[in-house]
DNA sequence: CTGAAAGCGCTTACAG
DNA sequence: CTGAAAGCGCTTACAG
């Protein structure tokens, strides 16, 4: 390293440590009045040209950000955006914040997680003092805590604007992003009908999941639409989970009259199935047809792979956190998203011998 | 409702919305100082037990929460931590931000998420930027950007303390949260050989991740203390992924002299080996023993279920937040975690017809 | 045990 | 196109 550059070195470290350069350091290395600094950081036109670039310069030699917290004091706002989740499944939750992050990148808006409990009798008021103390500038609601009306509510009184992503549409729509749970319920029933089966099952998810009713919803019309309906006792309600996913399975599968095909609300219920099958040497898809929902990274490895739905997660977390940057576009339109069908290995015609 | 209550319910909503309560409320209408309110607030001994009960209680009847901004902008601080990722293991991800807020739980800190791309060469600027930003109080390293040390110099540099969570001792022990992979690893290997295990192959992670080295040095000690060894041929580089471990199982089971157990990198790539042994007909574990890492979910819902090693990594979260808060404790010992094997159906011994 | 003054690093009106 | 004054909601020294 030759001298210039230590120096060069010291110079800079001297500065970025203990505090750092702050907007007065910058107005007086650039001879302006920090009201005009602040222009530049804030993007406002009306700086000449040549004095944005003398400031730009000396930004960028001594490293210096400006500090969200004082930004935020002064402009009576925050640079943060909570997510707000008790969502089970964590390639969901990752999925989603990965989504907001690409919203968000280069706006200087960082991401707070927050898992909540909504059994906790005192969920609501954490989340108002996590709103708070944090003065976030929105908050996007992950399903099913994005069902809460109470939830909404309240974070209509703080002022806090938020965004819920849910299988229908429960708000107006600049507050919403809408994954139409209903449509890829109904494909799953078209494509086990389309195959020809007539004697079908399913396991839902919780009671308490809008998602749970509208997949079940989807799938009744799907079959119905071919003039399949689903027997009594051939339904069965679920947790979302594996475990509940292998009874309800050994259930549906002791039956007098077994399904040849099952709908599972969610793949971990589904890989249930896949289980409950082998236990009881019911081959899938010879004997049994599987499909599950979610496309969850486990779907493409089993065997034979999980036919499933899939929806644009990430994707979905881009747009529910682009609309809360920017609430303000085309008004009376949902950002809404259209789930998938992929059919793999787990479903096949019910004739196979 | 009452109009008394209706009364109750307008206040208190005038107070909350635009803006809210601040400390000179609470002031006032507890009839002290601000300064005094602050020390309650900061639980600062000395203020006079009446006094204190009255600042409460006028806090709770006004639902009261001090600003973290402008705490943060008065003591030069923040109330925010970091987590910086470049995970490719939701899971992974998931439980160790969930034990990461159980440490943070009641403390007012929230915790801000940052995945980064470590080949991007502007990774580092934006991890100053980051951290400058929103003048963090600390940061939590995940695997691998854990283990770069222009990072953690970087970080050091800014003055912004940090935890890494590696599977080695990188740094010093206030500093450090150690997984032991070679223990692990070395699980693994005493594990096959137990079973009468003689020609074993071994799939590795990518080279730079340092856990990729631990496990597998761990499992050839392993197996070299009953006076195995493994085959130059038998140990394939992956990649961490299902792919990689397809492609790699491929390999390892057309050898002419097949192994009669691999042991996998990490689970994802032990069910890329599964489905490379149905595909060629071995049976799991009647023709080959599989020994995953990480207790990924799928582990025990694939069948055979998988024998594997499971890290604790919620309780690791929480130990790093606790460190990042209280570094001050029990200088000179890290906080340390030793996998555990858990022996499932995929693995039994050779002698199998 | 309690308080008055100054200041954290910015932005907001308001001028010019 | 640019700037001087006041203030955001707290805490930090410093007194008493």
């Amino acid at each position: 390293m030759t001298p210039r550059r230590l120096a060069r070195r010291a110079d800079h470290e001297e500065h970025t440590a203990r505090g750092g350069v702050t907007i007065n350091d910058v107005a007086r290395l650039a001879n302006v009045s920090k009201k005009t600094v602040s222009r530049v950081i804030n993007d406002v036109p009306y700086v000449e040209a040549r004095t944005r670039e003398r400031i730009e310069a000396v930004m960028r030699q001594y490293n210096y950000v400006p500090e969200a917290q004082a930004r935020g004091l002064a402009s009576r706002r925050s640079f943060l955006v909570g997510m707000v989740y008790d969502n089970p499944n964590p390639e969901y939750v990752v999925s989603l914040q990965e989504g907001i992050l690409d919203g968000l990148a280069n706006t200087g808006v960082d991401l707070v997680a927050r898992p909540v409990d909504q059994s906790r009798r005192s969920y609501l008021g954490e989340v108002r003092a996590f709103v708070t103390r944090q003065k976030l500038m929105g908050v996007i609601l992950f399903p099913s805590v994005s069902e809460d009306a109470e939830l909404a509510q309240l974070l209509s009184a703080l002022d806090c604007t938020y965004v819920r992503i849910a299988s229908v549409v429960l708000d107006e729509a600049p507050r919403m992003v809408v994954t139409h749970d209903y449509v890829g319920g109904r494909a799953a029933g078209r494509h086990l009908v389309a195959l020809g089966h007539q004697c079908v099952g399913h396991i839902s998810g919780p009671a308490h999941f809008r998602s749970t009713h509208e997949r079940l919803r989807g799938f009744v019309d799907g079959l119905a639409e071919a003039g399949v309906g689903m027997a009594t006792g051939h339904s069965r309600r679920g947790e979302y989970t594996f475990e509940s996913g292998l009874a309800c399975g050994r259930d549906l599968l002791s039956e007098r009259q077994r399904p040849t095909a099952i709908f599972a609300g969610n793949d971990e219920m589904a890989l249930g199935v896949y289980r409950a099958a082998r236990e009881l040497r019911v081959r899938i898809p010879e004997d049994l047809s599987v499909v599950g929902y979610d496309d969850s990274p486990a779907a493409a490895r089993v065997w034979p792979a999980l036919t499933t739905v899939r929806l644009p997660v990430r994707e979905m977390g881009r747009a529910a956190a682009q609309q809360l940057l920017a609430p303000d576009v085309t008004p009376g339109r949902n950002a809404e998203f259209e789930p998938r069908l992929l059919v793999r290995g787990s479903t096949a015609d019910p004739g196979h011998p």
